[in-house]
DNA sequence: ATGTTTCGGGAGAGCGCTCTCCCATGTGTC
DNA sequence: GACACATGGGAGAGCGCTCTCCCGAAACAT
């Protein structure tokens, strides 16, 4: 706008020294006579004055903001967005961080290919220091334009091949590890799974460990169908797996929304869960705790991720640069009446 | 970051014309010859330049982006914000109208004292051109700060008494007039009301419309009893309306919430709804239609109001200054279960 | 052929800030 | 008393961009 306040100039004048040494006061204080101090600070309160930031970010190169970017390729995103608890914690273990460091949290959502493009060009033009990026889909492009724009990013989740950023992920192997013995514990023998597109770097890590931990463990082989993470392929998949291997006694599910579209089949076969059947889900989301009957499925630690990525972003911008590191995390089982 | 990315003067080098005309060509072209056009967006992409906002800003006084913000006095925000579909709404009203203007909008949340001071900061810093404020509550300090540090302000409900800015509301009058004919209409003879503190301006213009409205009809005096718009408020109101007036017939309450509380109560002193009792609440939250039975309620065009309020705010920085146009919207009823 | 307008494009002055010099004081040492 | 050496604070050079001038050349009118 036009509000063209008072400067540094102004205040300087007002309180009778020179421009420099109100900034030294404004900013981190350094040599300067404490009633000098106290003399800038009045003159500050006296004319209203806020620091010109454009100004300051064109010397300094620093906005002291940081983008937390939510993005996403499918349609009707921001329905999805404000529904999912899954961001609200993603949300409550970013802010703290930035708040303690004084950095301005700035949301911003990438609904459409538009979106993305415009959001990059901001952000290339120095909207922010960095960028929190949370992609909802695996192929996002977002990340790779981010990076390639040389912007210091840290994603939730494993960056796809080629693009080089910092992260922090779950260890899929280990929850799909917790999903296995706790499932064998409650004595299941012929448990079986429903994976994910091969694709999908993170299906891939669950089902590797779910049938790792179970041959550990002394199991037989373990039936697998392939499902696309959606409920009506659960479903398909939970069919699929019936026909074949009708004697199974326990399924583990690549995420909650196959984990429930199994458990919809069984009730439609009439089969009782988890009287003759057991199935486990993963991520925990709304959709677990909603399901008939509640899921028992593996949970992330979504808010340390979350302040552990923004803490990974604040180094590289310590730094000067953008960096690499990562960070995995272990998951947590969350046991409800489904196993 | 330190990434000194090309300036205009190494893209005017490369292209061989002044620092000027790269400016000419890279905002609204004016008077350039087109195959010096070319070779200077030729030179652009072959720097991969990207034009520095904060030295833009600098001298044009605009950010081009512009603020949304959330705010709340409350506790467990984030929580409240990522799983009510209303702020999706918004978003959804408000970025459309943002992105065809090129604006780049930036959602900004605050959670707590510190918080807001700190957003406003930014804000006076010249973080965004201006603000399109959704206060969550009646009491909310946030939009009486902005507008005093001098920030175009648009806010989602009116603002409070000596804060000057623009502002879109509902017509809570007409949309209790609504509730009032739906249940007069369905034969209803004897309604209540539950309302809320006489502080709410919203819930007095709901009280008052209910009651004039059916006045306007014919009805005798009614009954009202107060909550404080939560459920369990709701509840214990309604059991002093029962206890106090046997005979009533429906029950309009200023909010969704309270609804369900009247409903929960209906439900444990035997009283069917809408069989003997109709309720309406007013909202259309989530829990309207998550509740037994789904509510009927007075619905508020949430999307086309968030755009007329970015509107108001683009008209705003058009002018130059802050501004204080208004506009008041038509609620619509959603009849389910309840009434 | 000269004067007048139009049009394209360059020069250069800032926008408000930070930060590196550098100078003017004090303070300590022999 | 002469020297070194902190210490506080001012001067001024940019950061990268926009935008107002201004000038040269081409197009038109006289």
């Amino acid at each position: 706008m036009g509000n063209r306040g008072p400067t540094l100039e102004d205040v300087a004048r007002e309180a009778g020294v020179s421009r420099a040494t109100v900034s030294r006061v404004v900013n981190g204080v350094r040599n300067v006579a404490p009633e000098i101090q106290e003399a800038v600070r009045a003159a500050v309160a006296r004319t209203g004055y806020a620091p010109n930031q454009a100004a300051r970010s064109l010397v300094t190169r620093r906005t002291g903001a940081v983008a937390l970017v939510l993005s996403a390729t499918g349609g009707s995103f921001t329905a999805r967005l404000f529904s999912d608890p899954f961001f609200g914690r993603v949300v409550d273990g970013v802010l703290p961080v930035l708040r303690e460091r004084a950095v301005q949290p700035v949301l911003l959502v990438a609904e459409s290919e538009p979106a993305r493009l415009q959001l990059v060009d901001y952000l290339r033009r120095g909207g922010a220091d960095g960028a929190v990026v949370v992609p909802l889909d695996e192929e996002d492009p977002l990340p790779g334009m981010l990076v390639a724009a040389g912007l210091p990013t840290v994603l939730f989740g494993r960056p796809r091949p080629g693009v080089r950023c910092g992260w922090v992920d779950l260890d899929n192997a280990a929850g799909a590890r917790l999903a296995a013995e706790h499932l064998w514990a409650s004595g299941r023998r012929r448990p079986a799974t429903i994976a994910a597109p091969v694709s999908a770097p993170t299906a891939r890590e669950r089902l590797d460990g779910f049938t790792a931990a179970l041959a550990a463990l002394g199991a037989g082989p373990v039936p697998v169908e392939r499902g696309r993470f959606t409920e009506e392929s659960g479903r398909d998949a939970m069919a699929r797996l019936l026909d074949r291997h009708p004697d199974i006694d326990a399924v583990f599910a690549a995420n909650d929304l196959m984990a429930r579209g199994a458990c919809r089949h069984l009730a439609e076969r009439g089969v009782a869960v988890p009287g003759s059947v057991a199935v486990v889900g993963f991520d925990d989301s709304v959709a677990a705790r909603d399901s008939a009957p509640p899921l028992t499925t593996v949970r992330q630690p979504v808010e340390e991720m979350a302040a552990a990525m923004t803490g990974l972003l604040l180094e590289q911008l310590d730094a000067g640069a953008p960096g690499t590191g990562a960070k995995v995390f272990a998951p947590v089982l969350v046991v409800r009446e489904s196993a």
